[in-house]
DNA sequence: TCGAAGCTTTGACCGAGGTCAAGGAAAGAT
DNA sequence: ATCTTTCCTTGACCTCGGTCAAAGCTTCGA
């Protein structure tokens, strides 16, 4: 009810007249999918749905953390960045990720829509109530918390220890496998962010990433049809560089 | 046993044969603070004590994940590594801290004691059971959880973005921050590792960190009294040049 | 159809940090 | 005491990836 009222503002909000969670193509990827429909309708009863324009910023690191996400489709950045501009992605969210969870009352990084987005939002009291309602859904929280925590020791490893090859050809493996776990062609890899976004989450630069893009591509290990769209042709190949010495 | 002669005399809390909870000197700090003393004896029942003399590895990468554990006294390592031998340290845990969870059946990581270590051992079966009979637990889990990856965003922008001269800055604001919060002084700071551990979780080698801290040392913007000990003499310098340009 | 803006690629050069090597210093073993 | 081992420091050199610069490609709008 109170949504409606949201004007031309950066944040289009919408709410749809039974409610958005019906039609929710992504509900099996997120943590809704662990709810019964009794619980399902509870918290469809406190969601608002967002929309965000590529390159669109969703909240910034330092803002008062107010609402948690789900992203229901389209591709978001999460990102850390210093005070002389220079920025590292922490990770590249999509369809069923969840987004905005902070133990502090401010985000501690920003995200951003690569593409077009929609997410539906709760507040963050309202969140927590829920939860405490919902030990299946805690659970699950817990589950996907617990995944995040592996996936961000596994790109410390990378920008820790590997080199710039290796660490392009773990993201294209990152990418393909992130793909196929949402029911997508793993192989044509898409990739929806631009070069200077793959650097600054490989801990790259713009060039180096071309560059090794290149060189793969002369190795015959991967074709580039288009600049957002990798075409892996030796999967073993990849593997190898991924972890070559 | 001890714990039903305990119930039945809720008033008097000594014992002849009392749990390891009970002297337990870091629970302050543990996800057992959350726990009332029913609870806490709950847990007391199913824990196993485990100690660690330096270099001996609790779990491995790959290992069947059967435990979860919690620091009670002592300094670890969590670290993965690449078949090449090349290692990154993703973390250094200490009292209090929380160790072994894991979505998966296999551990992630491997878990190494630094300093002689005690831990309090719970199999995972058993865990699980406790956590869905006390929400208490599960919520400070999730927020002990949600902490890790802000740390490990944290981590993330180092390895990324930053010089090997930022990074040990960070690093020993990061340490005198931990000691703090453990209640100890932050300054002297112990460096319960060596420098090659250093290297491995700044993504560094054991040379450069050593000729940074000579630097620092040169700047006089820290003590070193010994290897394993050094005294912040410019907190503000050493701030600026955690994130200088 | 043309031009502007933004992204990507490529080349030439350079420097931060890695590698290799050699000494020190401290701690435990004989 | 002396030897061994392990860790730390320092120096000389080199390389990977960053920086700077310029030129292709697309896309989009007039």
């Amino acid at each position: 009810m109170a949504q409606i009222i949201a004007l031309r503002q950066p944040l289009a909000r919408q709410k749809a007249a039974p409610s958005p969670c019906d039609t929710c193509t992504s509900r099996s990827l997120t943590i809704c999918a662990s709810l019964d429909s009794e619980d399902q309708a509870k918290m469809a009863s406190h969601v608002t749905t967002v929309t965000l324009q590529p390159g669109q910023t969703l909240f910034s690191e330092g803002d008062e953390a107010e609402h948690v996400f789900n992203i229901t489709s389209g591709n978001m950045s999460v990102a850390k960045s210093m005070p002389d501009g220079r920025r590292q992605i922490a990770g590249f969210l999509g369809a069923g990720d969840f987004l905005g969870a902070s133990t502090k009352a401010e985000y501690m990084v920003s995200a951003e829509a690569l593409t077009e987005t929609h997410l539906c939002r709760f507040s963050r009291a309202t969140f927590r109530r829920l939860l405490s309602d919902m030990p299946c859904l805690e659970q699950r929280l817990l589950a996907v918390a617990e995944s995040e925590i592996a996936a961000a020791q596994e790109q410390i490893l990378l920008l820790g220890r590997k080199t710039a090859m290796e660490r392009i050809a773990s993201f294209l493996l990152l990418q393909a496998s992130r793909m196929k776990a949402r029911g997508m062609a793993e192989n044509p890899v898409l990739l929806p962010m631009t070069r200077a976004e793959v650097g600054d989450y490989l801990g790259l630069t713009i060039e180096t990433v071309s560059r090794c893009f290149t060189r793969l591509r002369k190795l015959d290990v991967i074709g580039l049809p288009a600049p957002d769209r990798v075409q892996i042709r030796q999967f073993e190949q990849l593997r190898a560089l991924s972890e070559a010495a």
